[in-house]
DNA sequence: CAGATTTCAGTGGAACTGACATTT
DNA sequence: CAAATGTCAGTTCCACTGAAATCT
């Protein structure tokens, strides 16, 4: 990247999807380096968090809360019951359904990941005041249900 | 999607590198879509950027511009010569360089893609009035900004 | 010689598509 | 029957690595 940014063309320094994706690749650079750390990537976090907040769910519908492709769900599953963070049972009451569970590991797991991600929020956005932390969570969320909700009902 | 967003978990929702991430994908989908419809991918727009502002460079300059990898750059530069919309041709006073220079056809695309993508930003950030939108692109700006310095002298 | 440039072959994460069998 | 679920095979985009050949 050397002295890249600086010499960036005022094009893209000014290009809000050109920004976002810029920042989002060194988020995911943070993030991903921290969790290659415990030999887990970003879609194994999402799956965690999801399951902590709302218990036992179906494979398709962690694929809702977390955006991840049903398909895509199967292997990262697949890894984290080998690392014994959860457990994949039918569920006997819809039988064309899984049951994922987190492990009592899974729940240890979780919580030191949540710790070092807050840690990596900090060093993402180190030049930000607490107030515009918010802002900028604030607008990002704005910009995100605006999309959510225009896939329900497009213009 | 569905319902999806609605139901992420806080975890995730407050997660400012996940926001950033999701908000990434929306606006990477929308000015991929558009740039698909004549051919191009975002690479393709960044250097024809790039080469409008700074004048004909070499593909090693180009790549810093923009972040795209020299190695990635060559294939990009081979779609956009077939294209008809730059052209590369050795530098005389640095045989180790191709000089690449964008063509009147690569002037006139550019253009049109200038309004184009200007649009699909106010799609992207519709929810967003033209102050929050100022603001946005601050805050990202400042975190990138922040990030390419700490490249140079890591902390 | 060290260093920069272009190119090629290949890797890996992530989102996505299309299909299939099973079950509701 | 239509729709949902889990699975598999394969694709696309993008960033990245490593190495070679050429040139300064």
């Amino acid at each position: 990247m050397d002295l890249a940014d600086r010499h960036a063309p005022s094009r893209l320094r000014t290009l809000p999807s050109w920004l976002l994706n810029q920042t989002a690749l060194v988020a995911s650079r943070l993030v991903g380096d921290e969790l290659a750390r415990v030999g887990l990537r970003r879609p194994h976090y999402a799956v965690m968090a999801a399951l902590q907040e709302v218990g036992p769910a179906s494979q398709a519908d962690l694929g809702r809360r977390t955006t991840i492709d049903r398909s895509d769900m199967v292997a990262t599953l697949d890894e984290l019951g080998e690392a014994g963070l959860l457990d994949r049972a039918p569920d006997p009451t819809d039988r064309r359904r899984n049951l994922v569970t987190l492990t009592a590991a899974g729940r240890r797991r979780l919580r030191q990941l949540d710790r070092t991600l807050a840690d990596v929020q900090g060093e993402l956005l180190a030049p930000l005041s607490a107030g515009e932390r918010r802002q900028l969570v604030a607008l990002l969320t704005r910009v995100l249900d605006h999309h959510a909700a225009t896939l329900r009902s497009p213009s």
